[in-house]
This record gives structure tokens, C-alpha cells and sequence, in this order.
RNA sequence: GCCGGUGUAGCUCAACUGGUAGAGCAACUGACUUGUAAUCAGUAGGUUGGGGGUUCAAGUCCUCUCGCCGGCACCA
């Protein structure tokens, strides 16, 4: 008998009872077959051992396929498993998934691992490489899966069996002496397996729960070929180059203190470049229709169990006393920002009404979650609160979207969101969550933008969009946030006058564009890899001199630099001129200008500008006006 | 907070199984007066993160503690 199967290209192909994926993938070509890691019967991946028993569409996969790298990575962690086993017979094992650009597998060992354990472990995993075992796929029921995991005395896997519905089919793969409780699939032999590293240990809850034990979880990545492992390799490195912590100490942006753990100190330099991010953004506000407002850093006690804080957040929450009386630091912004509101009576005329603060607030974050400007335990928002009539609501959130845009593009940063629903706590009304929920389903559906939704990932206040930036390296950071809020102006009783001459609620919400300042400062310190456009750039301008006797002039042009509002620096030490340029050239200074005796003959200044070299000589009106055109037209 | 690693001069790093801290760069001084990624010489600089302990002797071993790094967990 003969079953009839379609083929990617439209074909159809007729397969022989008892014929496998893997026979199909021989059928089509030789080479398709070498090539091939597993299968896809219909919308399923599939060994490529299985056998084809009913009609449908077949793919052959190969690691040029998302699925098929996926299989390729996940036969690689079962090759870690099985040397780890290997090298710690008593290990027992969690699990191991497949991850972006990798894999990794949890493991509870008597004794802990470094990473200097790791290359005895790739070892032990190059050899079972070359003993190229076959992997097998073996049914099991679960009573007999329970009883070998008994047996083997594995109380992670027995707990995972145990949780499998009894009517869905338990598998084991089995390579060599090592099995493991998966569902699959895997590439046929273990010999398929190239250009693999390990990366890392780090301890890992069991099913990331802290009530469970802490096991040691394995990271490595592994690549169809050598070459792509290499420049996998070399990303890690220059991602490693431009880490924000590395940069901001040899260009002294900023600093931390043991005195002052998660708490940035700005140096000058640091300050300059976040004075310019924050007036590029304010300029965009105020033309945007917001009003700057700023609200006390510690406020009574009272306020934040009023704003629902005290009770949510006040694990995170610095506290004081003084005079008898309870405070605490703002970890946001909202409820001052709701007193403002109430400060006077407001017309449905006023709305919608935006407060915009660039509010520092402190969170006490747990030490280990610090790290670098990406998470601090004090910081500023760009935080705002834009008070509306529920009529007004979805043109709000999508003129912030715009807004959003605006600021992000003049970075070069693509961005995407995600919609984020009530979570288990949670304040409020299930029907003003339902609403609030719609609206923003609503506004991003008309704007056709495509959006993923983390259920149960909103504040405990409202639900919220979300938007990612993906920086110059690929990265995704999370920062903007458009959050809509029916709670606090409830808890806070705010009220605005109506046509109708009555009382109504406004609708609160609470946008941030950067999110934390801080956070995107050390984005942008990556993102650019501190070579910083010439706008945001802390040194725009070094001017470099030949010799002492050019120094009078080195400081009339910085003076007049300094007077057109550039931000310029004199290098007028005695040393060579290499050495001078190859200083600026590693601070990364956009534009260097080199007075010696035959610019001062021609009255002008020798341009060397970064990423380009020499300019040649040319007068300092026509450089200076040259710098201002790019610093307006923010290049 | 948890697991592991780590902390030596301003920075980057060295010091064999415990034997009493060193280099380069930076800084300072002097010479050189320089032509586009490092001129030469000299000087100074450290209770080895902090406390306690073991030892004849501790940067090195033990212990407590703080910071930092990698993850986990957390993340309004």
C-alpha cells in the first residue's frame, strides 16, 4: 500500500508503507539527505526516523531551517547530559532546553563546577562526537518511564513524569549508554554534532522557583559549522567591547561606589551627554504639549499606602523617620504628579492634561539584580502622567506612540511591543481592567501594528504596552512603556468638571520614552560602542597643538569654539602630535583640530575627523559652520 | 536574596606548592619643540576591599562581611 504525500515545492510523492522521513529525504536527493536533521510532517517536527503513516505535506529539515537548528541544539544539550554523566556518574539531571543561540542543561552535582571544568567537559563531548552513537527513539508508558527513573534514582525526571498526562506518549532517547526522558525530536547520530562551545555556569532554581534546590546550569552555544561558531565567538567579544561599564570608565562618563552600591555618580563628561539626551527629549515634550512639573523625592507615608504603593511595592521602597513621622523615597513619580492634578478644580476644558517629570526615584533592587547603568537602585525616569477624558484616550496613546517614534529613530532604533494584561496582583475592578485592556487592543489594531501579549504581565494598576529596541548589536532592551490607569484616580478621587456641570473621573496615563535615563544612557554607550555622534558626543571638538609656540592660537580657536556653545577641549601639552591623536582617537572625539606653524600661516586649522582621517586645511568659519550643520542635523 | 567566581598602585595586570609586593600605562619632575594612533630619563605611588583567626611567617589558608562579575529569581 501506498500513501501519497505533498513535498515544499508542490510535487507529490508516493511512500511506501514502513518508509520513514528520512527515506523521503534519501528519495529526493543524495545530498538533501546528508544534509538532513529532522523532519516536519505537516505542522510537526518529526524524526527522521519516523515513519510515514498518513498523507500530508513533508519537509526535510536542515540546520538552514529555524526548526532544524532547533533539533541540531537540543541533540547538543543531550550531548552535554551525556558528559557531564560521563565525568559525574552520580549527577542528576534537570533539564535541557534549546536557547537563543544555544542550548544549556541543569544538573545537580555533589560538587560545584567553574568554568575551568568546562574543557574537560567539551572533551568528554567531542569523544561521544566521534563514537558517532545512533539516537534512538523509545516509547515508554509512564509507569515504566517512573520505574527506570526510580531506579536511577533521578527525582527530577520523576517529578517531570509525573506530571505528564498518562495518555500522551512518554519518550526516551537513547544514544550509547546515556537516555534521557525527552520529547524530541533529535538528529539521528550523535556524529552529526559540530562546532560546539561551552560558555558558562551559573546556578539556576529547579524550574525557577527559590523554594526549589539551586542546580548548576551548563550554557553553550553551537553552530552548523566552525566558521559561524567563530563569528558567534567574535560578537560575544565586541559585545563584550562595548560594554557600557568598560567605555564609561575609559571615556570617565560615570562611576559607582562601594558607599553607594546600584547609585551612579556622573562624571563631567557622563553629564554632558545626558544634559544633551535630556534636552533633545524636553524640547520634543514641550512641542509635544506637556507641561514640566517636578514633585519631593521622600513624601509621607500616608501618600504611598493612599497610591496603593505601601501595600504593591514596599519591598523596594526606602523608608525614613523623622520628627516621629514615616517617609519614604518615591520609587515613582504618579503620586505627586496626582496631587498636582487635584491642586486645583480642572474643566473637562483642560484635558487632556500631561505632566511631564524627569523624576530621580529610588527602588531597592536586590543586590544580585545590579548591574552596570541597566539596573540601578536610583535613577531618573522620563516620566510622565497625561490625565484625559475616556474619549480621549486612544488618540493619546497613539500620539505617544508617535512621540515614542520620534525619539527612538533619531537613534537609529527599530522597535516593536507587547501588550502586557492584569496580573495575579492586582488592583481594582475586573470590568476596568476588561476596558482598559480593549482600549489599547483597540488603539494598536488601528494602528496595524503587530504586538505580542504577555498575559499577566501588567502593572498592578493597569495593563500597559510595552516597546523593545533592538540596538547595533541585535540587542533588545525594554524601555518605553504607555500604561493606562483606572486605579489611581480613583484612590486619589481625582475629578474634573464635565459638559454636564458634574463630576467625572479622568483616565490617568503614565508614559515613559527612555524609560530610565540612566538605563538608556548605557543603551546608547553600547549601541553607538562610545563613539558617539557628534550632537551627544561629551568632547565634541580637541584641538591639538604642534608645538608651544602654537598654544596663543590653540586657545583663541578653542575660545572661539567654546563661544559658539561647542564642547571643546586644548591640548596643548608638550608631547608629539601622534601622541596628542592617538589619545583623542581612542576617547573616540569626533573632530580633532591641528594648529601648528602652517596653519597659523594660513589662519585656519588642519580637520581630522573620526571614522574619515585628514580633511586638510581649511579656516575656522568654515569647519565651525561645517560642525553645527551636522550637530543641527543630528548625524 | 540564591549559586558560583572574583577583589593587589588612578587604570590593565604579575607574584610556584604560605617566606614578607612588581611591571606597563597614567601622574609628577626634567630634557626634547614636536606634522596626524605611544620621545627619552628620573621620581613618587599599595595596612593586597574590610574585620577576625590559623601560623615562626598570610596577597596566598580558614571565617565573617562589603563590593564587583556571570547566571537564577525579581523587575511598575
Amino acid at each position: 500500500m501506498e500513501i501519497a504525500i505533498q513535498l515544499p515545492d508542490g510535487s507529490s510523492m508516493a511512500v511506501k508503507k514502513g518508509e520513514t522521513v528520512g527515506d523521503v529525504a534519501r528519495r529526493i536527493s543524495n545530498s538533501l539527505y546528508k544534509k538532513a536533521v529532522a523532519g516536519m510532517m505537516d505542522d510537526k517536527v518529526v524524526d527522521l526516523s519516523t515513519e510515514v503513516v498518513h498523507g500530508g505535506t513533508v519537509r526535510i529539515l536542515t540546520l538552514e531551517d529555524q526548526e532544524g537548528l532547533a533539533v541540531y541544539r537540543h541533540s547538543a544539550a543531550h550531548l552535554l547530559a551525556q558528559a557531564v554523566k560521563r565525568l559525574y556518574p552520580d549527577g542528576k539531571l534537570g533539564i535541557g532546553p534549546v536557547i537563543e543561540n544555544g542550548f544549556y542543561y541543569d544538573v545537580d552535582l555533589p560538587q560545584s563546577l567553574t568554568s575551568a571544568d568546562l574543557p574537560r567537559i567539551e572533551q568528554a563531548m567531542e569523544r561521544i562526537v566521534q563514537e558517532n552513537h545512533a539516537i534512538h527513539r523509545k516509547l515508554v508508558t509512564k509507569e515504566e518511564a517512573l520505574a527506570i527513573y526510580e531506579q536511577v534514582g533521578d527525582p527530577y525526571k520523576v517529578e517531570l513524569i509525573h506530571e505528564l498526562s498518562a495518555d500522551e506518549p512518554i519518550t526516551l532517547y537513547v544514544q550509547g549508554e546515556f537516555f534521557d526522558l525527552c520529547r524530541g525530536p533529535h538528529l539521528p547520530r550523535t556524529g552529526m554534532l559540530k562546532a560546539f562551545k561551552l560558555l558558562s555556569v551559573a546556578g539556576a532554581y529547579w524550574r525557577g522557583n527559590t523554594d526549589h534546590p539551586m542546580l548548576q546550569r551548563v550554557y553553550g552555544t553551537i553552530w552548523p559549522n566552525s566558521s559561524q561558531l567563530k563569528e558567534h565567538l567574535q560578537s560575544l567579544e565586541e559585545a563584550k567591547k562595548r560594554d557600557h561599564r568598560k567605555i564609561g570608565k575609559e571615556q570617565e562618563l560615570f562611576m559607582f561606589a562601594e558607599e553607594a552600591p546600584g547609585m551612579p555618580f556622573y562624571l563631567p563628561k557622563g553629564m554632558a551627554l545626558r544634559q544633551q539626551l535630556e534636552s533633545f527629549v524636553c524640547r520634543i515634550f514641550q512641542e509635544s504639549g506637556y507641561q514640566e512639573v517636578q514633585t519631593p523625592l521622600m513624601m509621607n507615608r500616608k501618600l504611598w499606602e493612599a497610591s496603593g504603593h505601601w501595600e504593591h511595592y514596599r519591598e523596594n521602597m526606602y523608608e525614613t523617620t523623622v520628627d516621629d513621622t514615616n517617609f519614604a523615597l518615591k520609587p515613582m513619580s504618579c503620586p505627586g504628579h496626582m496631587m498636582i492634578f487635584k491642586q486645583k478644580r480642572r474643566s473637562y476644558r483642560d484635558l487632556p492634561l500631561r505632566f511631564a517629570e524627569f523624576g530621580h526615584v529610588h527602588r531597592h533592587e536586590y543586590s544580585g539584580a545590579l548591574q552596570g547603568l541597566f539596573r540601578v537602585r536610583a535613577f531618573t525616569q522620563d516620566d510622565a502622567h497625561l490625565f484625559v477624558r475616556p474619549d480621549q484616550v486612544k488618540e493619546e496613546v497613539a500620539q505617544t506612540m508617535n512621540l515614542i517614534d520620534r525619539i527612538y529613530s533619531a537613534f537609529g532604533f527599530k522597535w516593536s511591543v507587547e501588550l502586557s494584561t492584569r496580573p495575579v496582583d492586582s488592583m481594582g475592578e475586573e470590568n476596568l481592567w476588561v476596558e482598559a485592556e480593549n482600549a489599547l487592543t483597540a488603539v494598536l489594531r488601528e494602528r496595524g501594528a503587530a504586538y505580542r501579549i504577555n498575559e499577566g504581565d501588567g502593572a498592578f494598576y493597569g495593563p500597559k504596552i510595552d516597546f523593545h529596541i533592538r540596538d547595533a548589536l541585535g540587542r533588545s532592551h525594554q524601555c518605553a512603556t504607555i500604561q493606562l490607569d483606572f486605579q489611581m484616580p480613583e484612590k486619589f478621587d481625582l475629578t474634573y468638571i464635565g459638559e454636564d456641570n458634574q463630576r467625572h473621573r479622568p483616565i490617568v496615563i503614565h508614559r515613559a520614552v527612555m524609560g530610565s535615563i540612566d538605563r538608556f544612557l548605557g543603551i546608547l554607550v553600547e549601541h553607538y560602542g562610545g563613539g558617539f555622534p557628534l550632537w551627544l558626543a561629551p568632547v565634541q571638538v580637541k584641538v591639538l597643538t604642534l608645538s608651544d609656540s602654537d598654544r596663543e592660537q590653540g586657545t583663541l580657536v578653542v575660545h572661539q569654539l567654546k563661544a559658539a556653545d561647542i564642547r571643546v577641549e586644548l591640548d596643548a601639552r608638550q608631547e608629539k602630535i601622534g601622541y596628542k591623536v592617538r589619545e583623542a582617537q581612542l576617547q573616540q572625539v569626533p573632530y580633532m583640530l591641528v594648529i601648528g606653524k602652517k596653519e597659523r600661516e594660513q589662519n585656519g586649522v588642519s580637520v581630522r575627523k573620526r571614522g574619515i582621517g585628514e580633511m586638510g586645511i581649511d579656516s575656522l568659519e568654515t569647519v565651525l559652520s561645517r560642525i553645527q550643520e551636522e550637530i543641527k542635523e543630528r548625524r
